[in-house]
DNA sequence: CCAAAAGTGTTGATAGTACACCCATGA
DNA sequence: TCATGGGTGTACTATCAACACTTTTGG
């Protein structure tokens, strides 16, 4: 950390010389409802911002690294009670000075990846929250959102989640990072709508059928298996997620704008 | 920030409820210094680590982003009088328990990318650093080190420097960040070490200048304007940073495997 | 039989690679 | 005139986008 750096150095092992920073975590949540992408949010019940909508977050408590305190608060926000298996992936902290107008927090902000049909999530379940949620004012009501109505949030949320869509965006690319919105068995199409619904654009099905099955480790079959999609039509063979992490080649997006000559 | 998702309610206005974390910033600074890769490390003076080499750093003061504290130190332990110019990057947060014995940090680690012949940087110049570096402890040295020989670090810092090497790496394919490693007017030939550098891949060069030209927007010609580069050859034509940002289409490294069938 | 969704084949354009080759300069 | 680094041309090949076509299901 560079400790040695630090140009008041008298101040070094006073830990209380300066008002303290707090350390906070929040989580842009997102999936897949109806093929189109949606973001979890809460009403916030206080002041600043009360009555309107935040991303879910909370302190970092003194044992935790950011990444166990983003865990947890997403298990509690969503309910669900197991979130280990989840795409969790920090994006970058922020800091400016203001951004809270009660006192000086940094916040770690984080982007959780859930898989097409969320469970209804129930808020703050009993069994794994914390006794009793929040002190004297209004519950916080929860919900998902479609991302682009989305905003206006609170603080500076509405750059944190943009930050996040095109994190989550550019990872598509060259990771296999799409399987983390699905459920552990799904269909080729039902992997295309995660990149659809993402990257607001339309794909050729055959050529993104091709690109996925010549990216080794990307997706693995699931012999026999077959499920029907929309009621009609032949049945979707059925694969799971693959050992790759990183997609050799990627699957790079259409580009914006036309190539020069 | 999600404040109102706290379970622990009444301790969000007890500042002092908890022990403070500290908030710090590590930075990785890097640069080519006859054509290899090279990193800023500084000798630590005291315990924990002493000795031992590590990264600059330093808090984070109560007025101050992260980033206006990296850019801070940055000018700190460079000597540079004019730091605005230089790119500086926030990696990501390393918040682990533990990470330094003494108490807990809460560290935003940055890269920051300094053209290729640094000027012999001096350690807090007086006219910049605040009045006395650290107190009693011996004076820490600090010096530029070839990036494979920088291990093993103090803290975490390995991981710290690996990251900052993987981001730099990654980003050089689809923006113009190589061009942040050079002086304000360079050749391609100087452009295309800095690839080679940081991705230890040798490239062919009539490709990697037509690729470079063929991308609107990465360089532009200085008309006329050409420079010997190792005292023999023919002189280059010299061109400077253009107002793209993000390559299109990108520069892509040569991947290391072969590609099935 | 029709609609809808999955899956296969083909083709022309494009981009990338691996070279061979020429140019300008200092020693 | 040779070594060194800059700059241009070219041909082979892999890749990719576009779109026609076949298959399998429910109504």
């Amino acid at each position: 950390m560079g400790w040695v750096q630090v140009s008041d150095g008298e101040q070094v092992y006073d830990k209380y010389a300066y008002e303290p920073f707090a350390v906070t975590v929040d989580l842009a949540v997102l999936t897949l409802r109806a093929g189109a992408l949606h973001v979890l949010l809460v009403e916030r019940g206080q002041e600043p911002y009360a009555g309107q909508w935040a991303l879910p977050g909370g302190f970092v408590r003194p044992d935790e690294s950011a990444e166990t305190a983003a865990r947890r608060e997403l298990a509690e926000e969503t309910g669900l009670s197991d979130v280990s298996g989840l795409h969790l992936e920090q994006l970058r902290t922020y800091s400016e000075p203001g951004r809270d107008p009660r006192m000086r927090v940094v916040s770690v902000a984080f982007a959780a990846l859930l898989p097409d049909p969320p469970p209804d999530f129930v808020r703050g379940d009993p069994a794994l929250a914390s006794p009793e949620p929040r002190g004297g004012s209004d519950a916080a009501q929860a919900r998902w959102t479609p991302y682009d109505s989305a905003r206006p949030l609170a603080f500076d949320h509405d750059r944190i989640l943009a930050d996040a869509h095109e994190r989550v965006g550019a990872k598509l690319e060259y990771t296999s990072l799409a399987t983390a919105f699905c459920p552990p068995e799904f269909t080729l199409g039902e992997l295309q709508r995660v990149y659809e619904a993402v990257w607001g654009t339309a794909l050729d099905r055959p050529n993104f059928r091709r690109k996925v099955l010549a990216t080794p480790g990307f997706v693995e079959a699931v012999p026999g298996a077959a499920r029907l999609t929309g009621g009609r039509g032949k049945p979707a063979a059925l694969y799971r997620a693959g050992a790759a992490t990183a997609l050799q080649p990627p699957l790079l997006r259409p580009s914006r704008e036309g190539r020069p000559t």
